[in-house]
DNA sequence: TATTGTTATACTCTATAACTATA
DNA sequence: TATAGTTATAGAGTATAACAATA
């Protein structure tokens, strides 16, 4: 099991590596530009929706998205179904960005992920997404006291 | 190729918020959970080494080498071999800390990493080590300019 | 009562660049 | 000249807990 985590965690750590010196680039740090990525090509979503798609906590979110908005990407707006609720979406300079940066980000990436074989890609995928869904559920056992 | 890095990234994400919460009973942050998990079971490395082998750039690991040396934890010692290099290593109390906690943790996740068939288990491992060298060489091309 | 997001605090991490001491 | 580690600075992320508004 140990080898298994061992390269799980080098290889997503070359994912950054590889990804973080792209992104810096936009002028983004690593988490404003999770939450952008998070909500390009969708019509916005609340905080708590993107704190479950991303690691970033509650408090945390707010100082982050601030600063998203003070710089015009994103914007805030109340939520028509849910008083508490705040949907924050990518304003037209937020979609520009993310299109500016995110797609020459796939292509930088991509050799890496062609030089595997299609079956081989499909396999990942597949594996990543039992281990995914089996560590949910460790972490929903902790939260109910495992 | 997009759904397989959103699954890298969906299942180191969980493999965190499983860790984090289990890391968090150790008094560790994770940067320094990471590196008394890369000091364990060595002799110690440098500065240098630790930063290859953690996402933690040298002005960093200063900072976060003295929080754990405060603590009793790590100890550095002069090279031998070098006089600019300093070498690291965990201290007894960092010794038990690193058997205290790591092999817990391991038997926490034991169960998600087991509900992988054996198998599946070698062939998640062969892919990602596959696709982390592939990651590699994209940042060594991006550095000599990609 | 529970949930959503904000605020406040204190600390840690981070990038960057200038610095020292060795090589 | 180049490399290993430190220092200085300024900013960003983080955990935590208390808070207001709404459900």
């Amino acid at each position: 099991m140990v080898p298994v985590i061992r390269e799980l965690a080098r290889c997503y750590q070359a994912f950054q590596r590889a990804s973080d010196a792209h992104i810096r680039h936009s002028g983004l740090t690593p988490p404003q530009f999770d939450i952008v990525v998070t909500l390009g090509n969708t019509d916005g979503m609340t905080f708590k929706d993107l704190g479950n798609r991303t690691l970033i906590t509650k408090g945390t979110l707010t100082g982050v998205v601030d600063r998203l908005e003070a710089r015009g990407l994103v914007a805030r707006a109340a939520s028509p179904t849910d008083g508490r609720s705040t949907l924050v979406k990518l304003t037209p300079e937020g979609e520009r960005l993310f299109h500016r940066v995110f797609e020459p980000h796939l292509a930088f990436l991509a050799p890496a992920f062609e030089s595997l074989p299609e079956c081989g890609r499909k396999e990942l995928e597949k594996r990543l997404r039992q281990l995914r869904l089996a560590l949910e559920k460790r972490s929903q056992d902790l939260a109910r006291q495992g």
